[in-house]
DNA sequence: CTCTTAATAGTCACTACGACTATAAAGAGG
DNA sequence: CCTCTTTATAGTCGTAGTGACTATTAAGAG
């Protein structure tokens, strides 16, 4: 492909290819526990250390495109509506990847609890860890990671991600603990519950349900995920006095 | 350059060189309206119509360090101390460029108050225009600058960015007229007054300087832009009451 | 001087929120 | 069956934050 020549607007100058990925930051809810989805590396550079899920574009694809793709061909269960998915942002350092140039495009996937990927016909098998917990990932991805868990930490204030973290029905219980897990912070119960009630839009009731939450307790009051994307009022995270910036 | 397959993390396809580019969307507020740096095409595709500035990225630089140098060229004034630029999201469907594939990387550039740009040795010539003004954009510009809007807008309400549009002093009117302009919203006077000054580390005094806002009227005391990042409590724009999605 | 303009000070009612206490409804263990 | 524990839900109270105001101050214009 030559180079080309071209004037006004971003086309001044000869380019040079690049290889473009996606890489995707699947995060999780399990027992209170942030898990995030990781393949092991089978091949050097970082062989045997934990790596983001993710892929190459292929010709005709957009970003999103082909993180859907590479989403449902690594946990074999995101097909059916999709999850929630959402660009993060975009890594081009060079040396990112020691082996060449390649400009990653990472999207955050946030799902139900912890259905087991099953390989879609890969060899590498991707599985369920605790965030955290793997020590150092390959490439950039601890970045990459952080970066996912600092957006998606903010974005409980202000939108209504929370019940993708959730199945279709759930208590305000199970919400509750997903704002708590991917906080870090314990929250007082009766307040969580009066804000995201008044929040309209956040969760609509399911009428004459309850679950029982594991036997104990008073069963709780089903919910679903309403019709707002945004909170009003946002639903802020508590205590960041005298924390300035 | 070889096609390959790896296993493991992102790398499982045989991949395909992309050109990659970086648009910028720069706005600053001029006079309480909104303008935004554009250049004229002077080539197809889209011949005489206005484009966001942008460019290749070179073979070892990141988007970062190309939007950084592309906004340079364009202005002939970033290079001091450089203005505030974040990545807005990656553009990558199939067809955006009618003539190959590119995959661009978007930021958004906050400037204060409009140095008229001058070329840097260019052909394309950028010029501020007012935000909307310039009928349909070139290639998906129009979306790009959509949305680098609707996340500067967003962003006001809990981060301390619209200093960026100011000069280094300036007066709480000359800051409000930025949330006005940007919101396309009038705010009450002395409740923006106060929330921004109970707002910890948004704003401090210039001791002693004060500005008359030209001519008419009681002279402002000046302020500069402070140490905090993000605003607690947040700023939130009025009445979306109503407005349930 | 007076009028206009813009900055700044202050008031008041209402909402939202953090920290509580209280009650209800289930299972567990005797 | 009764009590203890657990979890959900209801309500209270003082305070902070906010929208809609009115009032005052300090400049230039005429």
């Amino acid at each position: 492909m030559p180079a080309q020549d071209r004037t006004g607007g971003y086309d001044r100058h000869a380019y040079e290819p690049f290889a473009v990925t996606v890489d995707l930051a699947v995060l999780t809810v399990r027992d209170g526990v942030l898990h995030v989805l990781l393949v092991e590396r089978g091949q050097e550079p970082h062989i045997g250390r934990w790596a983001l899920p993710g892929g190459f574009l292929l010709p005709h694809e957009s970003a999103e495109t082909a993180a859907r793709r590479e989403l449902a061909e690594e946990t074999g269960l995101a097909d059916v509506a999709g999850p929630h998915l959402e660009q993060l942002r975009t890594y081009s350092d060079p040396g990112r990847d020691p082996r060449m140039r390649v400009v990653s495009v990472a999207f955050t996937a946030l799902l139900p609890d912890a259905p087991e990927p099953r390989g879609g016909g890969d060899a590498a098998q991707a599985r369920w860890l605790p965030y955290g917990a793997p020590g150092p990932l390959a490439f950039d991805h601890d970045r990459i990671l952080a970066d996912a868990h600092d957006r998606v930490g903010a974005q409980l204030e202000y939108r209504s991600v929370a019940t993708a973290f959730c199945p279709p029905e759930f208590t305000l219980g199970e919400l509750q603990q997903v704002y708590e897990t991917v906080w870090d912070t314990a929250l007082d119960r009766p307040n969580f519950r009066r804000k995201v009630l008044a929040t309209h839009g956040f969760v609509e009731p399911v009428p004459g349900a309850a679950r029982l939450t594991g036997g104990r307790g008073k069963p709780a009051a089903l919910y679903r995920a309403g019709t707002a994307t945004t909170l009003h009022p946002p639903l802020l995270r508590p205590s960041r006095e005298g924390r300035p910036a």
